[in-house]
DNA sequence: ATACGGCTTCCCCTAACTGGAAGGTCAAGG
DNA sequence: CCTTGACCTTCCAGTTAGGGGAAGCCGTAT
């Protein structure tokens, strides 16, 4: 199990193989070689990056924090202070994202709660928006 | 003010000119008519759409929804239930982003609170990407 | 007449992939 | 040895809802 194709580990990362072969297009992920026909292979160590980043964008971190996050993931020498940061700003964009989506909903449930939803016209979403 | 050009149905109906341009383009707010030079003119019930449209976007409408949503404002014999259809849909979409926004939330805060960010590399967040 | 702002179309760019076409490769079975 | 089917390759186009910018035409005020 040591050098694997891309199908290998798109299924045990749990990522679709179109993925896997986009992380390596941007850099992200490179196999760690190429046989002789151009195939794709990769390591363990290329496993675990896909594993790693597959559970890190479930998070909602972008491409390019996770690329941040591998690096210090790789980094022996990091500071969790630094992986504490780029976690924190995601979590301020969950929360302003939750703010957004809260007023929304209040505002959204008044106009329908308002709405009869029978055969007649008059509707105060429509008038919301009029 | 029965005929105005782009840039000042914009201005009115606080759109972006490339945007209106753009819903003339998909067939979703169509100029009533050009002028020799090919300039698109609008009247009032145009500058009324685009204004119904931005505040049903602003509720995170998609534009096939807007669509509908702009059928139904048109249509004097529209059933309120249709409406009501149509947002509810929208609300049960806030409402899933909710609850996903929610877990995420809770499940990043608890990895952050465990991190101590100083200088050291051990961190809970990056244990549990690995 | 000319300057300036407004208008036109056209094309490329965004995020992070996904789908599909055309074609080369590998291993197993007959 | 040949074939078949699964797997791999690259390349191109599409997804949302526009945004940016270029090249060039138009309208009007001076």
């Amino acid at each position: 199990m040591n050098v694997m194709n891309i199908g290998d580990v798109a299924k045990q990362s749990g990522l679709p193989t179109k993925t896997v072969r986009y992380y390596a297009d941007i850099g992200l992920v490179d196999p760690s070689s190429r046989n002789e026909a151009g195939y794709r292979r990769y390591d363990d160590a290329g496993l675990r990056k896909l594993i790693f980043i597959r559970r890190a964008r479930a998070f909602g971190f972008s491409v390019p924090e996770c690329r941040e996050l591998l690096d210090l993931y790789q980094d022996q020498q990091r500071s969790s202070a630094d992986v504490k940061r780029i976690a924190g700003n995601r979590l301020e964009e969950i929360e302003q994202k939750q703010r957004e989506l809260q007023s929304l909903h209040d505002a959204l449930s008044h106009l329908i709660d308002g709405c009869r939803g029978d055969d007649r016209p008059d509707c105060p979403i429509i008038d919301y928006f009029s």
